[in-house]
DNA sequence: CCCGACGCCTGAGCGC
DNA sequence: TGCGCTCAGGCGTCGG
């Protein structure tokens, strides 16, 4: 599920069970997701009290007032559980607060991952300083993508994607993006004129703000124990929607692929 | 450095 | 009903 949106939806869910609690259990299931969970995560989360959540890209935060943080990327699969009523195969890792709410990240194709380091180290964790702009920030706009996408002969779509140029946007909100931008994913980056540019921007600001919007509303969903986000696809433009008329009026939505990854995209007004 | 391809995992959905 | 195939929202790494 996990692209920006789906991540700030499960950051406000969170926030709701752990902000200001105590952690009374903190049990990884399995040795490893992406990578090994930290040696120390149970001993340094247990009896720590949570003082706040965040997001930073795709990643979820979890304060405490020990000076640490709880770093989670969803990958392709993983979800937060909220009191589910069993724990199973796939639930990677529990957690209760004081309140006696239970919480468990389950990820059955495990490209997930959970770091925990000191707070104010987060800056220099080699992951968070490659990362670009937050989209929803002012530090991302057309002067800004000009510059990252200077000289650059690859597609606008695998520049989009990659996260040093700018962080958070995934698959779905690229295609939705350039589509309602009307800007061809196969376009070479670097040749984008500056309107052009101010177009993306606002195009993928307007479909991350929306996406959020949507998610919030079915925050009560996400609050079920199966753990359903209830997704915005009925909303989606072209992602996931070929052969069907693409909302310009004047084509229908293509899907090629590149590397794997499927792209949807109108050839009628996307150049 | 830049770029594209590939692997990591499991489950769901589809055609036969 | 069962099998095999394709596909999936991410990202790090490896060659060219």
């Amino acid at each position: 599920m996990p692209e920006l949106p789906e991540v700030e939806t499960t950051v406000r869910g969170l926030e709701s069970v752990l902000a200001g609690r105590v952690l009374t259990r903190v049990e990884p299931r399995r040795a490893d997701l992406r990578r090994a969970f930290p040696h120390d995560l149970r001993q340094r989360m247990t009896g720590a009290r949570v003082t706040g959540l965040g997001r930073r890209a795709k990643y979820g935060l979890v304060h405490t007032d020990r000076g640490d943080t709880m770093v989670f990327h969803l990958g392709m699969s993983g979800r937060w559980r909220v009191d589910p009523e069993e724990i199973g195969t796939h639930d990677h890792l529990v957690v209760e607060t004081d309140e006696g709410r239970r919480l468990s990240l389950m990820d059955p194709r495990r490209f997930g991952s959970v770091d925990l380091m000191a707070t104010e180290a987060l800056p220099d964790w080699a992951p968070f300083k490659a990362l670009g702009p937050e989209p929803l920030s002012a530090d991302f706009n057309a002067a800004q993508l000009g510059d990252a996408l200077k000289g650059r002969i690859a597609p606008i779509k695998a520049m989009l994607l990659d996260q040093r140029i700018v962080a958070g946007l995934g698959n779905i909100y690229v295609c939705e993006a350039l589509n309602i931008a009307r800007i061809a994913p196969t376009r070479e980056a670097g040749r984008l004129t500056g309107p052009k540019r101010t177009l993306l921007v606002e195009a993928a600001r307007q479909v991350l703000t929306e996406a959020i919007a949507a998610g919030g509303s079915t925050l009560r969903d996400y609050a079920r124990p199966d753990g359903e986000l209830g997704y915005f696809s009925k909303q989606f433009r072209v992602y996931g929607r070929e052969g069907e008329p693409c909302p310009c009026g004047k084509g229908v939505v293509t899907r090629r692929v590149d590397s794997g990854r499927s792209t949807f995209y109108c050839r009628a007004c996307q150049r």
